[in-house]
DNA sequence: TGGCAATTCAAACGGTTGTTTTAATTTTTT
DNA sequence: AAAAAATTAAAACAACCGTTTGAATTGCCA
């Protein structure tokens, strides 16, 4: 265990407190108090509680949009013909989020609670970080997935990855919670969850579209 | 317009502010004011917020799950084989949550940001709600969903029923914050969502499973 | 080692929180 | 019309909120 620095315990302890009990009930005393350090620490380091909420999701959210850049371009360097597996292109989408949740060095299996809640909470920090830095990246898969599904209308793979995303999302934000997770160990379940995932954002973007 | 009693004017009131501003800024002296009482009648009526919350969630799931049951019993009946078109079924699930969404008199479309948000804060009263009461019609979907794809496992199709709840629930709280719908007139976007959904969830559906 | 900057700390600020109490008012029943 | 019950209202409760202030402490560079 090394010593971490006051700005990265405060960080790790918003966190967590964000995914154990919720926005609602978040307050900048029991963040100081969950990170051993005083309470005018927090409006030191972050200026306010709100900048402070931008932080924690900033700083894994550019990781993993960063990781996803890379298993994407990856992709596309291999293969020549510039267009690639749906599954492989489905995978470097929804595999970094998830092993991000397995890693619990990282702390991301608490992070994507976060993420999931500040979704629903249409947290307009969350919502501009998304349309101004990341949607290059979404357009990016986007297009990828147009390239590897010529059958499907631009506008029909829009729609499906943004229901992907919804059954990402809330995947992320159930693990822990959900009750199927209780027939089998935690490990296993994990594992299953990722392929299930994929093989169903691959299945809804297999068959043509009807009409 | 009719005259709403006190307490039907408190649940109006904390659905919609729920909806606008999410759970962590809730408080019981915002809903009295926007329900023009008393701040006691909160109190009065409903015991504590808590209960005043989980009151809101009953309200309209109650009637969300009894119309997704009455359209599937609907179903079974006109098909005497027992056996019915899986998009009819997808559609019994998917449409009257959408449709409830649509229906501005009943304050439906509030709601459904109510419930996208209650599933991110992982509310107990809401996971005890949906355990308790709602399950067994959750099941009976997914039997029906089984005798439609009888080329599916039965575990495989638990996993991508649940991530068509995912992709349903996250449309639902996106709805009128997405940067989707400023490209086209409102009621389009809605019913295009609709149609949309149930093509993705029975493509979801279609295709064998990798193994 | 002295001095300067960065950091931590305790204390207090004005406001808001959910809930309770007590009194006034309305509605219903006798 | 009188009495009883149900409802609304105003006021106060203690507890907690995010933020600021100014002094104490630490780490670092000259």
């Amino acid at each position: 265990m090394t010593t971490l620095s006051t700005k990265e315990r405060i960080l790790n302890s918003t966190e967590k407190l964000i995914a154990e009990n919720g926005f609602a009930e978040l307050s900048i005393r029991k963040i100081s108090q969950q990170a051993h350090t005083n309470l005018a620490a927090i409006n030191y380091h972050f200026g306010n509680k709100q900048q402070l909420i931008n932080q924690v999701l900033e700083r894994r959210l550019n990781n993993l949009f960063q990781v996803r850049e890379k298993m994407l371009h990856d992709l596309n360097q291999g293969d020549s013909q510039q267009t690639c597996n749906l599954e492989q292109i489905l995978h470097a989408f929804i595999a970094p989020a998830l092993y991000m949740i397995n890693d619990r060095h990282q702390g991301g299996k608490v992070f994507m609670k976060v993420l999931a809640r500040a979704y629903a909470e249409q947290s307009e920090s969350l919502h501009e970080l998304l349309a101004t830095r990341y949607t290059p990246i979404i357009k990016e898969f986007a297009e990828a997935i147009h390239l590897a599904c010529p059958h499907l209308p631009r506008q029909t793979i829009f729609w499906r990855f943004h229901f992907i995303i919804g059954a990402l999302t809330y995947t992320m934000g159930d693990f822990g919670a959900s009750s199927l997770s209780k027939q089998m160990p935690e490990a296993e379940y994990f594992n299953q969850s990722v392929e299930e995932l994929i093989q169903f954002a691959v299945a809804s973007l297999t068959k043509p579209s009807a009409q």
